[in-house]
Formats: structure tokens, C-alpha cells, sequence
DNA sequence: ACATTCACG
DNA sequence: ACGTACGTGAATGTG
């Protein structure tokens, strides 16, 4: 028995839209319309179980109606851009689906779906029509069904031509007259003037269709008979209009109709593309795609074949090398140089093959270990950085990472949260990947399964690691990043990790030495101010703080946090007139912020074996592109204050009489808004290497260098740094401690004096909100979702961002690029020379005494040559026997 | 788990 | 009128 449901995609999509509340996905793409139209459809679906669907759209602005009533449809609002943005993704969503859409020039999809109803109808099919326009209840008949939508779009009301009947009294065909009669104010079909469905129907009901109507108007009298008789013509219009056209010349065939199920492979990413998580973790897919009426269930992984190795059969995996396209190295922890493996999984297009990790270590899987560390075999897997260092330190390298699907997720969408493999395989609609949460649980209960569990799970991650990389290549070369992907942050990956296992040497005795200096300093403080509060009090509860300050010493409030009074550095800073106590809890601030996280920090992470700290830069985590590190973070050792800064004399190179030897860009992000925003002014400072504040001041308060105050340069150096961070009148006004008023002034003068920054950014604000991202020099990508947002805070703080992050981010290529070749360039010169760090803006190497000058001169020209801008990049590079002196 | 504070660029 | 400066990580206290 076949069932076949046509479904008009115009007025579906547009009752959508306006059912539905706004929704937008991550790209900032609405998709509110496309959802309630698949929300219908899954329901259709169930219910209906068809076995062939078409969705007819009108194509074309001028159809032939239009030949005989140019003012057909006239009149209408301009289809919503919000809309019209819904249109290929709905399409894109049923080519997924594996539904059938047609549309033909001309046409419009009503007469397309009477057509094909009238031919499926006299083949004897049962037809389904769904619509939100009730004229198509012409079309009803034994084997056609009505659909009209209620109120939303997924409540459907069918009507066969009985209850046509019993709401109407009319036949089907009498719809058509019903509107001849009536008119359509949305089509901008006349009809009778003051002739509504009331007296509409009361005239059919006495003379059956227009035309009887018309012949005889002398049964009629009054006001009623005159409109009709004036009108007469546009009744006959009206009906042609409204009738459905069903010989549209369509080559298409009923066998084109077919529907036979929705299919994980292909739905499930085109859902997984919309972002419809919900309706991903609805549907169950099996087999044809039935999805399971009795609500959610687990969608059983698919098998994958899996072969347990051991130490007897490692044999299987050496031969099998060749057709390895995948690996992945299960760890847990978050430190991935204290990292245990839990197992490694091999995978090819066929086969898996789950290798232990005792079995790894074994003698007679040397050749697999030689696999791993030939970096002329290129690697593909998931965090291939954290592989690398886990392996590393239980004696195994891994060398050749050419594809790391985490990196590249990251890249495509930087604001992404949830990195894991199995979020990134939903993100696609992939099969099914279980989480790491369920497998091993979380937390103080993660514990690592059975073997027949873990391969499993293992197995299926290197499949979707295989189904992956495909699909992310193609979006990268999509968007232009493959580039980017390939040439600078896969090659960095392995960079990093190097640095890393690398570390630097901390002087332990130094460093314990300096923490007793801040415990006393630490004890006489908090003495003194338990003495002056007159109680003791837990110093570093703002809580009990808060409640000392503002309600014992009764000082005065200066703002609030959300969970009471805040006692910041700022705030203290304005109490300090008040009363002495203030002082000794900011220099206690000071100084424990200094023993908790640098010292004692610290000291907890020098590694027993090598002296020295492995901090683990993380690649993929800072929305703008910047690295970031943990464990420790070294890239907020203390610099601006100097008890603080003295943290830096423990850091040591790691052989006798070598040097520490740090170089920094000089203004790097404002040299880069001097290039992309193409600003006269500020490209010629740069070129001729001014002080860049100073030149600030001079064009914003209008006077010579002589005339720059320190007052006036402090000010515009506030100003530089408000550009960076995409300027606001209140931001500046709050850092400077002046009025919003004075603040915009110094704003407006500001982009008086660099008109083409002003330009920049408008036209960086104006781009963001047509595309929804932002880009930087290399391409970066970051998505804007709240570009457009009504919520004013929600709007300028992407604003800001958009101003921002092509900075920054540009800023963080350029560093980035400058490592590549940096490491190059040690390697070429076969140099001892090591780079151990990177702060943002900054490099830090450890060289012998006989490089020394070598180096001096290299790094910081390939800092300064990393990438050619329209201003010269500047480093200063400087060296001492610790990272204090190197300044 | 979340908030507050503060270290860096 | 709206009311935040951009990007991070670690330590600490609290619910």
C-alpha cells in the first residue's frame, strides 16, 4: 500500500517562521523555520509512515498568473532577510532527509502538487497534502487528504471531502468559487468587495458556484446586487486565480518520489549541521530509520571490528602497519605529562586493532614503537599533542602528526566548549560514539572498563576519528584555513609539545628561600591587622572581609558583587584614605597571592626527575587563537610590581653557564591595527618608530612631543589600550577615573586624529554582522552568534569582540608563525639553542655562551620577518643568567 | 560547581 | 536607557 504525502515548502516554512520564537545556531545562522518544518516532518513521518514525500517549492517572481493579473500577489511584505536565509538550509536539511523537492519556473508549489496529486491520484495512490493554505482543499477528493496546519506547524488537521462538507457545505471544487467570491487579501485576489466567507457561502449554498451566481443576480437585490453586478468580472478573475493549475509539464516520475526512511549517515549530519541536538538525541536510527515511538533510547554503536592484541599476536598489528590510517592513545588525568595510557587503539578502514599498553612496551611489538616515532609516517588521531607527551614520558616517541581532528574542530569553530570526541562525532551526526562519561564515568568513579568495553570504545573512537577528518578537510578548505591548519598549527603542535618535555629549570632552594621571606612578611601583616580589626577573622574570605570593612569599621560601600560587598584591590584602593587597615590587607593580598600561587604554586609542579617545570600549552582553548597554559601557568609569572617580578630570578637555564634569553614584540597588536586598518597616521608612527603613547597624546590633545605631559601620555596610552580591546566610553572612563562624558570626548578626538582606525572599526562591526564572524591576517575564524542580538549587552560585547579578536588574533598568528620558523631555524643551524617559552608577545630561550650572539641577532629578526606587514615589526630581544635579568 | 580575586599579555 | 573594557589560569572560600 503506498502512501504518498506532498507537502507545499512555501507556505510551510513561512507558517514556520512565524509559529516559532527566534533560534539561531552557533554561526549565528536562524534556523527557527527550518526547525519547526522538520518538527513537522518527523511527525508526518511517524504518523503517516509514507512511502514516497515530495515538498514542492514555487520558483521564479513572475508565474503565469501573472500574464493575466500582473498585480498578482502585489502588495507583500518583502520576505523576511531572517527568512530567506532558511531557504537552503531547509533544502540542504530534506536532501539529507532523502526527501524529493521539486519546483519548476513559472510554477507556483501549488499547482506542482496538484499536478502530481491528480496523476499519483488516477495511478491510485493515497495522497497526503500539507499546507497552510486552505485553498488547496480544492484538491480533496476519496484518495487525496487535505493537511492543513493549526496554530503551529505540527498539529495537522486532514480533511477528506466529507468534512469539507460538514464545515463548509461545500464540495471540494467549491472552494475555488469560495474565493472568487471572497477574494484573498494576501494573494491580492479582489474578489467581491464586502463580500466575505459569510455571504460567500450563503451564495453558493443557494446557487453553487460563480457563474450561477452571476446568471442570475436578478434573484438578488439591494447593495448586494449592485456589488456583484460591478464587480462581476473580478468574481470570474478571482476564481481563475484560485484554481489550481494540475497539468504542470513536470519530468519527473513517480519512482523520483520515493521515500524510504530516514538514514543516520545522511540525516543525522544534516541535523547535527543545524544544530538540532535535541531532535539528534530523538531519533533512533536503525535500520530504515524508524524512529522508536516510545521515546528516546540509546542508539546501539555500530560494530566495529576489533582485535584484541597481545604480546603473542602483536604480530597481526606489524604487518597490518601499512594500512593503519588512525590512532588513538586513551590517557586519563588532566596533566598529560602525568598522564597514565590506558590503551591505544590502531585503526584502519576494516579493522581495529586494540594494543594494551604493556603490550605496547613489549619486545615484540618494537615495530609498531618504530612506527610511532618515524616521523615520516603520518599520524591522524584526537589530541595528538597530549599523545605525544604522554608517550613521551613512559619512554615511547611519537613523531609524524599530520591530521588531529581536535585541533581542527577547534580552528572551525574556537568558542566551541566541548571538545570531546564524542560532542565532535554528534556534532557531525555520526554514528553514535558513546561518551567517555558513560564508559569510564567521571570523577571520583572514573574507572577504566573491561578490556572487551574498552576496545570497543577505543575502536569506535578511531572510526570516528576516520569519519572525521574527510569532513573537517573539506570545511577547512571550505573556509580557507586548510593553510593554516596544515602550515602553521599542526606543525606548532609538535613545537609545543617539544618545549615542553623540554621545561625549564627552577631554582628550587632559591625559590623556597624566597617563600620564607613571605611568610614572615605574611605573619606580621595579618598580626597587625587581627590587632587593629580587634578580632581574628579568615583573611581571605571576602565574605568575613566584607563583613569586618563595612559593617565592624562601618567603612562605606563601594560596589556590590552578586553574592555581597566586593573588597577588590579597586575597592580598597578608594578605602585606603579611611582607614589604615586597608593598606596591610592589600600588601597581605600582595604578598599571598605571591606564596599560594608562585611559590608554593610553583614549587608543586617542579618535576622530582628534572628539576624543571613542563608547563602544557594548550592550543586549543583561547577563542582569539592565543596559546594558554596550565600546570603551571607560566605565561602570568609576576612582572609589573617588583616583590612579584623578583618570582622571575628562579627561573634558570638548565645547563651550567648557559643564559636565558627572552625577546618580546614591541606594541605587536597595535603595529597589526596599524596594517589592517590602513591608517595613515599610524602606519607613518610606526614606520618612523615613535613611542607610540606619546605620538597618541601629541595627535589627540593636538600639541607638540615637548608639550606631552605624563599625565597626557598616561591617557592616551589608556586610549591604545581601549582600541585594542574595542573601545567604549564607559570601559575608558571606568580605567582612566573620569566621567563617561570626558572619556567619549577623548574617543571622538582619538578617531578624529586616526580616521582610518574609526573606518576600521565600523567597517570590522558592519562585516561581522553580514557574515557572522570575524577573520584574522591567516585567516582565524571566530563566530559572532550575538552580532545581532537585541539584548544591547549581548550585541556590544560581540561588537567589542569583533573589533577585537582580528587584533589579537592577527597578533597571535603572527608569534605563532614566528615559532614555526624559530624552530626551523635552530634545527637548520643545527644550534643547542632551545625555545622554552612563549608569553603572547614573547619568546624565551636557554643558550650556551658560544650562540649567544648568534641569537641575539636571529630571534629577533625572525620575530621581526614572521610576516610582512605595511609597518615594520619590531623585538627587543635581551638575556641574563634568569628570566629577571632577561628584561 | 561557582564566585571572587588577582597574576599575565 | 541600556552598563563592559579583550584574552587567559590558579588559589581560595562557600553552597
Amino acid at each position: 500500500m503506498s502512501k504518498l504525502i506532498l507537502i507545499d515548502g512555501n507556505s510551510i516554512i513561512y507558517r514556520a517562521f512565524f509559529a516559532m520564537p527566534p533560534l539561531t545556531n552557533t554561526k549565528g545562522l536562524h534556523t527557527n523555520a527550518v526547525y519547526g518544518f522538520t518538527n513537522m516532518l518527523l511527525r508526518l513521518i511517524e504518523d503517516h509512515k509514507p512511502t514516497h514525500m515530495m515538498v514542492a517549492f514555487d520558483a521564479g517572481k513572475v508565474t503565469f498568473r501573472h500574464e493575466g493579473y500582473q498585480e498578482y500577489k502585489g502588495g507583500r511584505e518583502k520576505t523576511p532577510p531572517e527568512l530567506s536565509e532558511q531557504f537552503p538550509l531547509l533544502k540542504e536539511l530534506l536532501q539529507g532527509f532523502g526527501i524529493s523537492q521539486f519546483e519548476l519556473e513559472g510554477y507556483e508549489a501549488d499547482d506542482i502538487i496538484g499536478t502530481v496529486s491528480r496523476i499519483a491520484e488516477e495511478a491510485g495512490h493515497d495522497i497526503l497534502v500539507v499546507t497552510g493554505d486552505k485553498d488547496m482543499l480544492q484538491l480533496a477528493s476519496d484518495q487525496v487528504q487535505v493537511g492543513l496546519t493549526r496554530k503551529g506547524v505540527t498539529e495537522i488537521e486532514t480533511y477528506t471531502p466529507e468534512q469539507i462538507q460538514e464545515r463548509y457545505g461545500l464540495k471540494p471544487l467549491q472552494i475555488i468559487d469560495l474565493k472568487g467570491l471572497m477574494g484573498d487579501a494576501s494573494d491580492n485576489i479582489p474578489g467581491i468587495p464586502g463580500v466575505g466567507e459569510k455571504t460567500a457561502l450563503k451564495l453558493l449554498h443557494q446557487f453553487g458556484s460563480v457563474e450561477e451566481v452571476l446568471a442570475n443576480t436578478a434573484e438578488l437585490k439591494g447593495k448586494m446586487k449592485e456589488k456583484i453586478e460591478t464587480h462581476a468580472e473580478d468574481a470570474v478573475l478571482s476564481k481563475k486565480l484560485a484554481t489550481i493549475y494540475r497539468e504542470v509539464p513536470l519530468d519527473k516520475s513517480f519512482d523520483d518520489m520515493i521515500f524510504d526512511g530516514l538514514k543516520e549517515e545522511s540525516a543525522g549530519p544534516a541535523l547535527a549541521k543545524l544544530e538540532f541536538k535535541s531532535l539528534l538525541e530523538r531519533l533512533s536510527f536503525k535500520g530504515n530509520g524508524a524512529s522508536d515511538p516510545s521515546g528516546p533510547q540509546q542508539a546501539p554503536a555500530k560494530e566495529v571490528n576489533v582485535v584484541v592484541l597481545t604480546e603473542d599476536r602483536i604480530a597481526e598489528l606489524n604487518e597490518a602497519l601499512g594500512a593503519i590510517e588512525a590512532l588513538h592513545v586513551e590517557t586519563n588525568g588532566e596533566n598529560p605529562h602525568h598522564a597514565d595510557v590506558v590503551g591505544v587503539v590502531f585503526s584502519g578502514p576494516e579493522k581495529h586493532f586494540y594494543v594494551p599498553f604493556e603490550v605496547l612496551k613489549s619486545a615484540a611489538a618494537e615495530p609498531v614503537r618504530k612506527w610511532l616515532a618515524d616521523a615520516g609516517v603520518p599520524k591522524r588521531g584526537y589530541d595528538l599533542h597530549r599523545t605525544d607527551l604522554a608517550l613521551h614520558w613512559k619512554g615511547i616517541a611519537f613523531a609524524g602528526a599530520s591530521f588531529d581532528v581536535q585541533l581542527a574542530a577547534y580552528l572551525l569553530d574556537p568558542t566551541e566548549s566541548n571538545q570531546n570526541l564524542h560532542a565532535l562525532a554528534a556534532k557531525y551526526g555520526l554514528q553514535t560514539l558513546a561518551s567517555d562519561e558513560d564508559v569510564f564515568g567521571k570523577g571520583a568513579k572514573y574507572k577504566v572498563p573491561e578490556t572487551e568495553v574498552l576496545s570497543k570504545h577505543l575502536a569506535a573512537k578511531g572510526a570516528a576519528i576516520l569519519d572525521l577528518i574527510p569532513l573537517q578537510e573539506k570545511e577547512l578548505e571550505g573556509n580557507e584555513m586548510a593553510s593554516l591548519f596544515h602550515d602553521l598549527e599542526m606543525p606548532l603542535s609538535r613545537i609545543l609539545a617539544d618545549m615542553e618535555k623540554q621545561g625549564i629549570s627552577v631554582n628550587k632552594d632559591d625559590l623556597t628561600e624566597l617563600g620564607k621571606e613571605f611568610e614572615a612578611q605574611i605573619d606580621e601583616l595579618v598580626k597587625n591587622i587581627y590587632e587593629i580589626a580587634g578580632t581574628e577573622f579568615n583573611l581571605n574570605s571576602p565574605k568575613q572581609l566584607g563583613e569586618i570593612l563595612f559593617v565592624k569599621l562601618g567603612l562605606p560601600v563601594i560596589k556590590k558583587t552578586k553574592t555581597g560587598y566586593s573588597t577588590d584591590a579597586e575597592v580598597l584602593e578608594k578605602l585606603a584614605p579611611y582607614h589604615d587597615i586597608v593598606r596591610l590587607i592589600l600588601q597581605y593580598r600582595t604578598i599571598a597571592k605571591l606564596q599560594s600561587t608562585y611559590v608554593e604554586g610553583l614549587l608543586k609542579e617542579i618535576s622530582p626527575e628534572t628539576g624543571k617545570v613542563h608547563t602544557y600549552y594548550r592550543q586549543t582553548i583561547a577563542a582569539t587563537g592565543r596559546l594558554s597554559s596550565q600546570f603551571p601557568n607560566l605565561q602570568n609569572i609576576p612582572i609589573r610590581l617588583e616583590e612579584g617580578r623578583k618570582i622571575r630570578k628562579v627561573f634558570v637555564p638548565s645547563e651550567p653557564g648557559w643564559y636565558i634569553l627572552a625577546a618580546d614584540y614591541s606594541q605587536i597588536e597595535l603595529r597589526v591595527l596599524a596594517h589592517i586598518s590602513d591608517d595613515e597616521g599610524l602606519k607613518e608612527a610606526f614606520l618612523h618608530d615613535m613611542d607610540i603613547h606619546t605620538k597618541t597624546a601629541m595627535d589627540v590633545f593636538g600639541v607638540t612631543a615637548d608639550e606631552v605631559d605624563a599625565n597626557m601620555r598616561r591617557s592616551a596610552k589608556a586610549v591604545n589600550f581601549g582600541i585594542v580591546y574595542g573601545i567604549s566610553d564607559y570601559g575608558l572612563s571606568q580605567n582612566l577615573n573620569i566621567t563617561r562624558k570626558e572619556a567619549a570626548r577623548f574617543i571622538d578626538q582619538y578617531f578624529d586624529a586616526f580616521s582610518g582606525v574609526r573606518r576600521y572599526m565600523d567597517e570590522i562591526v558592519r562585516d561581522a554582522k553580514r557574515d557572522g564572524f570575524v577573520k584574522t591576517l591567516l585567516e582565524r575564524r571566530r563566530y559572532l552568534p550575538e552580532i545581532n542580538a537585541s539584548n544591547f549587552n549581548l550585541r556590544s560585547f560581540a561588537e567589542r569582540t569583533a573589533m577585537n579578536t582580528p587584533i589579537q588574533g592577527t597578533a597571535a598568528d603572527i608569534i605563532k608563525l614566528a615559532m614555526v620558523h624559530m624552530d626551523a631555524a635552530l634545527a637548520e643551524q643545527k644550534l643547542k639553542s632551545r625555545m622554552l617559552l612563549q608569553v603572547h608577545d614573547e619568546l624565551v630561550f636557554e643558550v650556551p655562551e658560544d650562540e649567544l650572539e648568534l641569537m641575539k641577532k636571529l630571534v629577533p629578526e625572525t620575530m621581526e620577518n614572521a610576516l610582512k606587514l605595511s609597518v615594520p615589526l619590531k623585538a627587543e630581544v635581551s638575556y641574563g643568567m634568569n628570566w629577571y635579568e632577561a628584561k
